[in-house]
DNA sequence: GTCTATAATAGGATAGAC
DNA sequence: GTCTATCCTATTATAGAC
């Protein structure tokens, strides 16, 4: 039974839950066709070189919500201390508090994962931007800003890595509680 | 032709290489028997449960490993400061300086890993509580030291997870080195 | 313990009707 | 735009000879 019709973003925000829960390689197209309600050949319609063009799509989509989830309210009213705070629980909220893999994480995990290069490391990149403009913000040298912003990305990116290995979200929490104690801490005197 | 016949070890090691490079999705049962010069048959005659079995006793091997050259080190003689240089001197070298992925991660992002959580978990678990043991011998409160330890490996795959999605390098050089100046700091006064 | 051969299935992709 | 039917290849796995 063909589900009914879903929009485009319906549609990519299911490819993109498929895609993190089981990574690129792991999902096939079946999987793909029967997540999205759409025949083989409906989905080489709508992505004509097939998975890998699904991916970049989904990739695509990604950075859209990440700039409107994460990186837009980065750049509205509030102190670098209430915007950490939004960021933080905006991150949670969207890992589940470690328990959904990030899809970054996932295509870089991916054999094809050079294919995917350009746009992961613009993705990782545009993250690392937006945590160290609100560094600077809060007053801290840009190269320490950027510092911590690398890190930022790191921990997060491990803690999703040692929350599948373990089974303990605890890893996850103590992670953002760290970040958001240490993120926007004054630079240590020289 | 087949190769000249390997050891045990020998190919325990070039199929860790493999899933390293591939992951366990990627890794084919072709790509096994060319690595190791075993023809299927031979495959299943050493892995009577074939691909899952060969990651199991992989994974077993790369216990092994870090058993010997990363947690025997830490009992021996030296102070904790030299026993920490000589891991992330280890773990550098193991990773090659971030070009290569880790063997735990991989399988963290197989799509059975749900299979390998115990021996995965198992190796993450004995990772930390090494980190951990060396900080309490430093003369950390045990809870800083454990706390300090996981952050070390959350760290280390993150960034690892960084450099394969921005194919740049330093980001791992400098985990390494933020994780020398910082595990062993005295732990902050309450 | 290794090989050749082959089974059985699942994979990605396409043709062509509607 | 979607469907059914199909193609070709690669996949995991096994049988049986040597």
């Amino acid at each position: 039974m063909p589900a009914a019709l879903l929009t485009r973003p319906e549609i990519l925000a299911r490819l993109m839950d498929l895609f993190r829960e089981k990574g690129f390689d792991g999902a096939s197209l079946s999987d793909i066709s029967e997540t999205t309600g759409l025949g083989k050949s409906s989905l080489y319609h709508h992505f004509p070189n097939g998975k890998e063009e699904i991916a970049r799509q989904v990739l695509a989509h990604l950075e859209e919500q990440l700039e409107q989830a994460l990186f837009e309210p980065m750049r509205s009213r509030g102190t670098p201390r209430q915007k950490l705070d939004r960021m933080l629980e905006t991150i949670d909220r969207f890992y589940e508090g470690g328990k959904k893999a990030c899809l970054l994480e996932r295509l870089c995990a991916s054999v094809d994962a050079r294919r995917f290069r350009r746009p992961l490391g613009h993705a990782f990149n545009a993250w690392i931007d937006a945590v160290e403009t609100l560094g600077v913000e809060a007053g801290l040298p840009r190269a320490i800003a950027r510092h911590r912003a690398e890190d930022l990305v790191v921990r997060i990116e491990g803690a999703l890595v040692l929350c599948a290995g373990t089974d303990d979200t605890g890893v996850f929490a103590r992670t953002i509680r760290d970040l958001r104690d240490g993120l926007l801490a004054p630079a240590p005197r020289r």
